[in-house]
DNA sequence: TCTATATCACCC
DNA sequence: AAACGGGTGATATAGA
């Protein structure tokens, strides 16, 4: 099958535009062109009223990275294509090993450039490339020259992605259903433009003041403590310092084989519980200078918080946007920096135990999927089916069985082992084995299916989501980029099927819902954020619940529908993590720090 | 003094 | 030998 034999129009496309920090990208220049016809349509700022392309069917755009080009045909006003195909992406699939391998399948990187390189295929050097950007980002008014420079350079990407397409057109629409995959892939593009370009509403008078007082709040509790303490020099922890400061105390610290000290909050806490009026002050000072990180937002002149969602990043395909610039990537405290703006709202909905519901369908464990839907929850039922509690077993009667319960089916999923779920809840190994045991006898079919992908996986069998997104674990021989000897995690294959699923239903939840018109703002892995004006938020997630469950099904099967968790902030309020007295006790101590600093000449 | 590596904490 | 999946990023120390 061919591409060409598929449509009416292949139109290889590349924009050009500003994207100052923070801020919606501008358009510059749009270059495209019909490879069928072969006809090239060069656009510059001004000549973009109407799209050059019809969004139909018969119509296929290709881009490299397409979420940029969307954005900016969003930002024109101009329809979305109904074919898109992104040979950034195709490429990340085609080259999806293991996360330490990735780097010596892509020897070239993942730019434009690199995967020109990667096919054998010529192209413009990155001297020129940088060159080219810094005079776009320099912004106008630009010469004449310069403008042919710009417009020439933009057709310099389309030129690549025609020589790009044919090299992997065959690869990626080998058959209708590989081909139709691949749209589906594109389609979600659009979502990710939609919400690039929207961000996310934050409080700037609050994110202002805590980046104007960061640093003296830093400084101020370090120097505070350190008056007794001494482990700080130069403002920075010193571990020699602290080792003197252990000797001193006279404290049993715990260290590691080397004799160096364990530095780890969970060694803090224990040893907390030795001598608390010492230990703790230390520990909080730690924990805190880890939460008043996060002056990494870019937020626009119209308050809202942009960053890219770097979409398929992982080997899972979740989006992976970067922690710093990214709201819900920070400490849980810091989403109270999220505030609708005046008369709107935002609702933060995220499936209930999405990826225990994706096992059961997906493996077709009945018993499981029973679980998942119980009266209870999925971690009571477990003890119940498994013959640990009674029938008639609650939350409240059955408090300590259910949290070992939850312990066993979290952890599993992970391919976590009796050791580690021992250590967690204090439970005897031989317990944790014995509880493991059992969900191995209560759930067989989950189990066969995993150990069924577990086995494809080491063979060498790429495996592969409903949707078509695959993962090849055991693919070159087992060394890193250095020639370190690698061992195939087999728990990395065990999860991927669940984690990778799930991203699917995410996607095509986060297609629907922007598709529906629903303000949708950003992906949290298992939940999205969507936005309203606060008259609309509760019909918008309605709406929203129900595409929500729509995904579930489609990537699950017919009634498979996961239950959605739902929660609203309507302006003047601002997003408070539910349920999170950690996260609240956070928020509270750092404003009461910051205020404290203002106070203060 | 700059960079690489290890450790640790955070998110789902 | 150990055994918690996928990530990003800050920090401190070691190394060049």
């Amino acid at each position: 099958m061919k591409l060409s034999d598929c449509y009416r129009e292949i139109w290889a496309v590349d924009t050009e535009y500003i994207a100052l920090d923070g801020n919606a990208p501008i358009p510059v220049c749009v270059v495209a062109k019909e490879l069928i016809s072969g006809r090239t349509a060069r656009l510059w700022q001004n000549q973009l009223a109407e799209p050059f392309y019809r969004p139909t069917g018969d119509v296929l755009v290709v881009a490299f990275m397409a979420a940029a080009e969307l954005a900016i045909f969003r930002q024109l006003g101009w329809p979305i294509p109904s074919r898109v195909l992104d040979l950034y992406v195709e490429f990340l699939r085609l080259t999806n090993g293991p996360a330490a391998q990735n780097a010596l399948l892509r020897p070239y990187g993942v730019g434009l450039l690199g995967v020109l390189e990667f096919f054998g295929l010529p192209s413009i050097d990155h001297a020129e490339k940088t060159a080219m950007r810094n005079l776009i980002m320099r912004g106008g008014p630009w010469t004449e020259v310069e403008r042919l420079a710009i417009l020439n350079y933009c057709e310099t990407d389309v030129v690549a992605l025609e020589r790009l397409l044919p090299a992997m057109e065959q690869r990626i629409i080998g058959d209708f259903e590989t081909h139709g995959q691949a749209l589906l892939r594109g389609r979600y593009m659009s979502a990710v433009a939609g919400m690039e370009i929207r961000g996310l509403p934050v409080d700037c008078d609050l994110l202002r003041r805590l980046n104007t007082h960061r640093e003296a709040i830093t400084a101020g509790l370090i120097d505070e403590l350190n008056r007794q303490y001494g482990v700080y020099v130069g403002g920075s922890f010193n571990e020699a310092a602290f080792d003197e400061w252990v000797c001193r105390s006279g404290l049993e610290w715990p260290r590691d084989s080397s004799g160096r000290l364990n530095l780890q909050d969970d060694t803090f806490k224990a040893m907390e519980g030795v001598a608390p009026a010492l230990v703790a002050p230390l520990r909080e000072l730690r924990k805190t200078l880890v939460q008043l990180r996060g002056k990494g937002l870019q937020v626009g002149i119209d308050g809202r918080a942009r960053t890219s969602i770097r979409p398929f990043a992982s080997v899972t395909g979740r989006n992976q946007p970067s922690n710093r610039e990214f709201v819900f990537g920070l400490g849980k405290w810091a989403r109270s920096l999220l505030k609708p703006a005046e008369g709107m709202a935002i609702a933060y909905l995220d499936w209930k135990s999405q990826e225990i519901g994706v096992a059961a369908c997906l493996s077709g464990d009945e018993v499981l999927w029973a679980s998942y839907n119980a009266p209870t929850d999925p971690y009571l039922d477990f003890a119940i089916k498994a013959g640990l509690a009674p029938p008639n077993a609650n939350k409240s009667t059955h408090k300590a069985i259910r949290q070992k319960a939850k312990a066993i089916v979290l952890g599993v999923n992970y391919g976590k082992g009796a050791k580690a779920i021992a250590l967690e809840t204090g439970m005897h190994e031989i317990e944790a084995t014995t509880l493991l045991e059992l969900h191995q006898r209560t759930y067989r079919v989950f189990w066969g299916w995993v150990k069924a992908t577990v086995n494809a996986g080491l063979m060498g069998d790429s495996i592969r989501t409903v949707f078509g997104w695959s993962w090849r674990a055991a693919w070159l021989p087992q060394v890193d980029g250095k020639g370190k000897a690698l061992q195939l995690n087999e728990r990395a294959l065990l999860n991927w099927p669940m984690q990778s699923n799930a991203a699917e239903m995410l996607r095509l939840a986060c297609c629907l819902i922007d598709e529906g018109g629903i303000r949708l703002l950003a992906p949290v892995h298992d939940a999205l954020v969507i936005e309203a004006p606060t008259a609309e938020i509760d019909a918008e997630v309605t709406r929203a619940v129900a595409l929500m469950g729509i995904a579930s099904a489609v990537v699950l099967g017919e009634g498979r529908v996961l239950g959605v968790d739902q929660y609203v902030v309507r302006w003047p309020n601002r997003f408070i993590e539910p349920d999170n007295e950690a996260a609240e006790e956070m928020r509270l101590r750092i404003l009461c720090l910051l205020s404290r600093m203002e106070s203060q000449p």
